[in-house]
DNA sequence: TTATATGCAAAACATTTGCACTTGA
DNA sequence: TCAAGTGCAAATGTTTTGCATATAA
């Protein structure tokens, strides 16, 4: 039975592997968008409908709070979950349908960095959201 | 009786002056942090006691939809609010403290136009907030 | 065995809303 | 006058929590 990486990083971080973190994990492993918790707990209890919304809850912020996966708020006044396997990158929102596009860009975080350390700060983390329109053709 | 810009905007847009509104509009142009609904509430109370929470929110809905003020969500789970009268910035939150550090980079913003346009859309806008803590010294 | 994790239902928290009343223009 | 705004309390939607029970290591 080979592990996702999800179910590695729980072992590495002394975490118990339940039978609810599996299926949470093969979920959020499988799971190439940004789902907020409702969408979790639909997606996990198509699997194995064991496991309760303050599982779902109680699991990501553990998940969260070892760098197993990101926890981001695009405005909706809720929040949406994303593992961290990828690269770091940012999210362009499509505020017509929605959709997230992910992109990278050297020289903005360079830029950041250049900014946080002019104002005196290391910087943790950052988040950079831009809010969108396809163009017309 | 000197309108504070607010009011002069509220009056543009056709919106009523009610006397809940001159204080809500006078508490937010005297502050320069970043207060959440609740707080504005306190400061708004504390001038005239005969305004609610509900007034509150729906003004600052209102406001936010004729682009008097900005909704910023910094994580925390709430809204914050500030006045659209500056020049556009993004912030950098001291993560030890929740203080708000306000800062601009002209050459951030083109890259981010650069970035949307490449991807084939037109930005209606964006948000960069960089999570930091002080340097130690 | 036992510290951790879970399910359930209730609570918490920020925000919104229905409705009858009030008020600014 | 009367459409727009307000207060109140109840409702909403998301997330958290207390507690008794179950389980991974």
């Amino acid at each position: 039975m080979v592990k996702n990486s999800i179910e590695q990083k729980c072992v590495q971080k002394g975490l118990r592997m339940t039978k609810q973190r599996v299926v949470i994990a093969q979920v959020l492993s499988s799971s190439n968008d940004h789902p907020d918790a409702e969408e979790l707990y639909r997606r996990t209890i198509a699997i194995n409908n064991r496991i309760s919304l303050a599982t779902i809850y109680r699991t990501l912020k553990i998940f969260n709070d070892n760098g197993i996966l990101e926890k981001h708020e695009f405005k909706e006044g809720k929040f949406r979950y994303e593992m961290v396997y990828k690269e770091h990158h940012d999210h362009l929102i499509d505020v017509e349908t929605g959709k997230v596009i992910e992109f990278q860009d050297e020289e903005i975080e360079k830029l950041q960095e250049k900014i946080a350390n002019k104002l005196g700060y290391n910087i943790i983390n950052h988040r950079l959201e831009i809010y969108a329109v396809k163009k017309s053709s």
